[in-house]
DNA sequence: GTTGAGCGTT
């Protein structure tokens, strides 16, 4: 089972590789992504995170708040979107 | 080459 969680006061410049690392200290990331926009294609300044349920809590406390990139990062858990099944 | 609250793709 695996949670999403939502990460946002990114660095412009912050990229996939960078959020998953610093998940990665804390907990397994399934998966990462960073939202680009859709016209532009550049970073909007968030993405999503996919850790395991049981090391959300401690993530999002592990990593809210914290400095990425020298910017401030804000950790919780993503709001639910329709799934795939 | 910019911006800075906000929640992604089928």
């Amino acid at each position: 089972m695996a949670k999403t969680l939502y990460v946002g006061n990114l660095p412009w410049q912050t990229t996939e590789e960078e959020l998953r690392g610093t998940f990665a200290q804390y907990t397994q990331v399934i998966s990462a992504r960073i939202i680009t926009d859709r016209v532009t294609g550049r970073s909007r300044g968030f993405g999503f995170v996919e850790v395991p349920d049981e090391d959300v809590e401690k993530v999002v406390q592990a990593l809210n708040g914290t400095q990425l990139g020298g910017r401030e990062i804000v950790v919780n858990e993503a709001r639910p979107r329709a799934e795939r099944e």
